[in-house]
DNA sequence: CAGTATCCACTTCGATACTG
DNA sequence: CAGTATCGAAGTGGATACTG
């Protein structure tokens, strides 16, 4: 047995998790997942954006799917969404409290992710060497 | 300007996500985003486990989407396959130091979750009564 | 500008059956 | 026990065209 298995057992399941099914997390962990949630989030923490804004900050996301992202990021109350009747229309998106304390996690997320971004192309590599023709993805 | 919005801006991007399209930040999150591997983490906190054991662990995971995602974590280097050549077979699954590194990202996940798991719900029913028939999801 | 509406491709997941 | 193989349902995302 590993000495790098600290005892977290009892910690990481403060829901019940090996009694209930999931408790909702992965519900939260579903949003946090999906190919867009992340980035407006990470082009919200700094600061206010139109929707058009928005869009240029992100890379190729499509109006669709800013419109679906930032309304479930609304849905769950994540981000506030303020419509100016001007004309055109003009409406901007802030995070709230409750998406502002998310950024700090997806922050640890994303510095995890890239300190250990080598090492994870690497063992796929390996992976993929040792295992040819082994459809995983 | 809300006081809630610290300043995070730099350090949320630490590789440039403002001009380079996603870093591999994705590829981390898509992993703990899908539906299995953090249970499957969580699971293998606790120590080492077999195919079996995982799956009576993990409430409604089927066979086929088990060795999916156990495979994928090997292949990303989150988890080690022992495979022992008795009759029946006997394969046991631990977390690599990587992989249990990332437990603690995703148990601060699992708790912010729960922290807020009520706001969102209430959030989520407070928008679907106020916009009805508004297809989100 | 800020969306909606449609259609389609692709992926993910679950159920079932079978195997070394 | 620990898988693999196959199939079908559902979900997710992209492209394009249109609107107040």
């Amino acid at each position: 047995m590993s000495d790098s298995h600290i005892q977290v057992t009892a910690s990481l399941d403060p829901c019940g998790l090996d009694e209930h099914p999931d408790c909702g997390i992965r519900d939260v962990l579903t949003r946090v997942g999906d190919k867009w949630s992340v980035l407006v989030i990470v082009e919200l923490a700094s600061g206010v954006r139109r929707f058009r804004e928005l869009q240029r900050g992100i890379d190729g996301i499509s109006q669709r799917m800013l419109t679906l992202t930032v309304r479930r990021l609304e849905r769950d109350g994540l981000v506030t969404r303020t419509v100016f009747p001007t004309v055109p229309a003009q409406v901007t998106y802030e995070l709230t409290a409750l998406g502002n304390s998310l950024t700090h996690l997806v922050k640890q997320l994303a510095d995890w992710s890239l300190d250990h971004r080598e090492t994870i192309a690497r063992a796929r590599a390996d992976y993929d060497a040792h295992h040819p023709d082994h459809e995983i993805r």
